[in-house]
DNA sequence: ATCATTGTTCGATAGTTATTGAACTATGGA
DNA sequence: TCCATAGTTCAATAACTATCGAACAATGAT
């Protein structure tokens, strides 16, 4: 991942409520959340929620495919796992002291 | 770390110019390095890098020390690795999808 | 005391981001 | 076909963020 989908990335989370929609999705797993589920759980207007979500498509950290008439979105994994993996190698240069796993890995 | 500290922390690496300040200062270590030194460095302003290097100490990501004229910076490690914790546990539910470590460590 | 060095703060400006409701598109059902 | 449902897009607005250079503070040297 380059610095520059790292900074996208980093910016896309970097809103409380979409950091919300991403766990949300991480949680519901590979079946994803049709978008109407999204904004009746966190409560909010459909077009709010739309332009967060597209933030975070954009980003690469969710996808969407149509089903029926839903919009279903899924949180992308392997994203959200290489950006984990440019924090802790690029950007903390292998430092333990940043890594909490390196730490317990080396227990 | 809450997710308000969360979301801060996210805003402020979420530039390219702080990614990099952010960097360079886990590289210099403990020592840390003044302020001088890393616009030097990065080729910036003062003033713009004084502008930036707020935004990571708000958000608790670097500290600094008046050192004779020098302020001297210093990459907080806790910070970041609060950070990664939190991504990794809360907002991704622990799923080893999300994590490279966690798969890394369980292999 | 005076001056040079090192950074920070301030005001102006430009650009970006978030929110709202209304209009619009696409799909599926009667 | 006509209607209801599910989402997206658009325009307007407000708020926030980034950049610049000039002015300002704090420190250390002469």
């Amino acid at each position: 991942m380059e610095q520059s989908e790292v900074v996208e990335a980093l910016g896309a989370l970097a809103h409380h409520t979409r950091i919300e929609v991403f766990g949300l999705l991480v949680r519901a797993g590979p079946e994803g959340l049709a978008a109407g589920l999204v904004s009746d759980e966190l409560d909010m207007s459909a077009s709010t929620l739309s332009f967060h979500l597209k933030e975070l498509k954009h980003a690469g950290l969710v996808s969407a495919e149509r089903i029926g008439r839903s919009q279903v979105y899924r949180a992308n994994y392997g994203a959200m796992s290489e950006l984990l993996t440019f924090l802790t190698d690029d950007c903390c240069n292998g430092a333990p002291e940043c890594a909490p796993l390196l730490r317990k890995a080396s227990r």
